[in-house]
DNA sequence: GTCTATACACCGATAGAC
DNA sequence: GTCTATCGGTGTATAGAC
């Protein structure tokens, strides 16, 4: 049918721009900050003048929650890959998923400000768009669960000290490995206090000592 | 003298316009956020118009520059006090140092941001003004050494640590506790990480300098 | 010295012509 | 769909009143 061919090639079209717009985002706020990108300079990039892209976008915070939803579930697709081949002890596991996690969020400080700041002061990611973060956050609660660690106490922890291992290597250190240094190390001491707590509960699930 | 006097008054008088200026700053800063603060909102809340400021301050961001000086000041006392009656204990040391930078930046949000995070667009603290932030860490690794340890890789996974329990806190549970509760366990593992290193050094629990 | 009015350049967003 | 014109908002520079 051609009518419906039509309108399929439009709404082809209008995707591609849309795509346009948000990598133009991505770009300026690459270049010169996250908060610096400006709907003039994302239009004069794809050719066109700031209202125009209205007709693409409802506003510029909902260009960052789209940026946001792109970041996240890249993250969430990253993250999924490890499950491919497992390590089968929850040392090596954690190792693993922090240095991934810290690798990918140290990548771009643009897209960490996103993800995990609030460094654009009107913004707040919609529902929709904060969907692919929990979900990365469940994939790593359902993993750990696999290791007997269920307790909301030890995964906040364990998320907090990855966290702040990214933020202060993002913060002090940008570009270098001062903090990346200690990921193991952390990760060790984390499963070493787990350990202990479930010898304490007799709720040894996992061997270790392997190193 | 009387010119003296006078210009004492002027200059005491200059003083507190300033403070004035900063107070309702923070006011707005904490009622609708960092980032939410215009000229034109402090002016009116001390009774001027926008570019009247300009004969206090020399722009918006030297605003911001000395709240953030003014912040730092703060939280250098706050962990000064600390010095007074001291544990004699590297754990209770670290728990206490851990749970008071905790709640201290827990207590403002807005303060937080401008400390720790960079929420503020174009905003870069002065090197003045970031002095107090440094002594802060100063103090605490002067603390950190009285108790032989001095490696900046130690002294950085306890910032770290301590960080991200305050940043999730403040990003996941405002005003809650969730992440307040786990300072003590993530103290108590990071002690014991440095036990056992000190331990498989066998000699040398002090003098590990690096860098 | 303090403050004001005015003005400028920039921002996100809207209205309406083509 | 894209444009021009424009609105209300921002930080800030400056000239001049008191």
């Amino acid at each position: 049918m051609l009518g419906t061919t039509k309108r399929d090639r439009a709404a082809e079209r209008r995707e591609t721009t849309r795509r346009e717009i948000l990598d133009a985002a991505w770009a300026i706020a690459s270049e010169v900050g996250l908060a610096q990108v400006t709907l003039r300079d994302i239009a004069a990039r794809v050719g066109m003048r700031a209202p125009s892209l209205y007709t693409h976008v409802d506003s510029k915070n909902a260009i960052y929650d789209a940026m946001f939803a792109q970041a996240w579930t890249e993250c969430l697709e990253v993250m999924r890959g490890l499950e491919q081949n497992p390590p089968n002890d929850l040392r090596a596991t954690l190792r693993l998923y922090a240095r991934t996690f810290f690798d990918f969020s140290v990548s771009s400080l643009a897209r960490h400000q996103l993800m995990n700041q609030r460094t654009v002061p009107g913004f707040e990611p919609s529902p929709e768009s904060y969907a692919p973060a929990v979900e990365v956050l469940g994939a790593l609660r359902h993993r750990m669960a696999t290791f007997g660690v269920t307790s909301e106490a030890d995964v906040d922890l364990y998320v907090a000290i990855v966290g702040g291992l990214v933020d202060a290597q993002l913060a002090n250190d940008q570009g270098g490995e001062r903090w990346r240094r200690l990921l193991d190390r952390a990760v060790d001491m984390y499963v070493h206090d787990l350990d202990q707590r479930a010898g304490a509960t007799s709720l040894h699930t996992t061997t270790e000592d392997e190193r």
